[in-house]
DNA sequence: GCCAACGTTGGC
DNA sequence: GCCAACGTTGGC
């Protein structure tokens, strides 16, 4: 089974904001990158992603399900794009910071911290049961 | 708030 | 189809 890691700037979507969702989730638009398009497509229902706060925070801060899989973004008039639902399944006890990320050298090959910009990325096994581990989960 | 990195756009 | 210019993202 696939991991993922999902950015979202915290003054947009925040992980509270995801949690106050529940269970029913929330649908993830937004994407107009076809990297990060096709990492959304590649998403099966069940598999679970790392929530990042981009810019305030910079950290990991919880752990969402894909409850939906690719779907048309309605707000995307091109038609090109497209969005999962998540719901939130629990939170890092400790939130994992960029900067921590970037110091341990098994994380070093992360998407997360050679191409910052790419929104959604892909996460291998090993660095998702560490972070997991570092995030007290 | 600044600026580097990246993706996209558009002229040729 | 190439590449310069521009806009956006996100770390600092």
């Amino acid at each position: 089974m696939a991991h993922w890691l999902v950015k979202s700037e915290p003054s947009t979507w925040s992980w509270q904001q995801q949690v106050e969702a529940g269970a029913k989730g929330t649908f993830w638009n937004g994407v107009r990158n076809h990297s990060a398009k096709l990492h959304l497509m590649a998403m099966k229902k069940g598999e679970q992603a790392f929530f990042y706060h981009s810019n305030e925070g910079k950290e990991i801060v919880g752990i969402v399900e894909v409850i939906k899989e690719f779907y048309p973004d309605p707000t995307d008039e091109s038609g090109k794009f497209g969005m999962v639902d998540f719901k939130a399944v629990k939170p890092f006890k400790t939130p994992v910071p960029l900067d921590v990320i970037k110091v341990e050298e098994k994380l070093r090959d992360m998407v997360l911290v050679n191409n910052s910009r790419l929104s959604v990325q892909p996460v291998s096994d090993a660095e998702w049961k560490l972070l997991c581990k570092m995030g007290g989960v």
